[in-house]
DNA sequence: ACTGTATGTTACTGACCGGTAACGCGGTCT
DNA sequence: AGACCGCGTTACCGGTCAGTAACATACAGT
């Protein structure tokens, strides 16, 4: 009862590497980055520790590629805002908050994975933290940039108080059940409009 | 070389059970809960696995232990707050704000333990989540009362702003070095002073 | 002195985990 | 045809970890 419909039958599937990054990503994200070995990586990915190894040449690495994978989707995000309303910096926040309000309210929700690994990854030498540091800073840095282009007044304070109220939704949906982070796209728009730039 | 001044010399000192939650939480904070062995908090307290065992039963009950410890002093500060100022909601909020900020700029800070714990145990059925959960709505539920009691209007929202706040700050100090967390005061008493009771 | 209780000590088990060695297979390029 | 390369398979190593058994010690109350 194979189905041939609706599907090429015989798609090839992506090559090892990228299977193992998929993989990594849901386990990781799912379990978290201690919780899950190396093996059950190569299980989910229908491909082997060996496979594995020969792409990321230790775990610590195959992290730092999950880290900055996740930090180039996150960026992507902001990059297609960017393309989709050029030079319109209030139609990128209203579309950055609709992408706020759709990740907090998908089910399952466990918070932000980058925030996570730097919870887990404490050591300071691992070679995630400079991807998290980085990766978070841009993030601060894009808002800080959007609402000047808006004509906000005092961007930086406002961008701090957005990038915080968005960390703490994050990390507290994790923390208690029905808790602030489900109200925090309301806070959000309230906010903006208390600091909105005089239409004048 | 055996100072006998300053101190009583042969000092009893605290019994296991107490000694193992006092090195655990040191190193539960300091690494990780994941990564940190059982062998090496009883070598911390001064005292071995057996006994650690004879009063947690397993890792994931000194776990919650361990959180039930975090739980009561963090609940503690509240009460020490509200003891020292009765029926004064604004002296108990300006020593909370005291509070964060000492906490907050305590080099070495690490973020909540209890948050952090959150993100290290994801299993749905562990022990240390309902003490987590618990907390942390015990937590904004002062906040709502001490708002409320204030003066405050609409002291909910006010309380979901300033707790999620406070945890991005918390989060975010792990993620960014020299991120909006250090400002994080400023912004809170700022926030209070737009919303303040009108004094008439 | 006797007994119970809390603690310390050593040694062990079974499981798991990160990482590696060695070999085999099937393509592809020349 | 032959060489190479990416991938799969199996088996293994050393280490660590949670948890336990058995025994020794020290001190309490009686």
């Amino acid at each position: 009862m194979v189905s041939t419909i609706n599907q090429p039958a015989e798609v090839t599937p992506p090559p090892p590497r990228q299977r193992i990054l998929i993989a990594a990503r849901q386990l990781f994200y799912r379990h978290g980055i201690r919780a899950v070995g190396v093996e059950s990586i190569a299980d989910a990915a229908a491909t082997n520790k060996m496979t594995l190894y020969r792409h990321f040449g230790s775990k610590d690495e195959l992290i730092a590629a999950y880290l900055n994978e996740l930090a180039k989707e996150g960026d992507e995000v902001w990059d297609a805002l960017a393309r989709e309303h050029p030079g319109d910096a209030n139609a990128q926040l209203e579309g950055w908050l609709r992408y706020v309000e759709k990740i907090l309210t998908d089910c399952g929700e466990r918070g932000c994975a980058v925030a996570n690994a730097a919870v887990e990854l404490r050591e300071i030498d691992h070679p995630a933290r400079q991807i998290i540091d980085d990766y978070k800073t841009r993030k601060r840095d894009r808002l800080v940039g959007l609402f000047r282009q808006a004509g906000y007044e005092e961007p930086d304070q406002l961008a701090d108080e957005v990038f915080l109220l968005f960390e703490g939704a994050r990390i507290s949906i994790q923390c208690c059940s029905n808790g602030p982070a489900v109200r925090v796209v309301r806070m959000l728009r309230s906010l903006l409009a208390e600091h909105a730039p005089k239409p004048r």
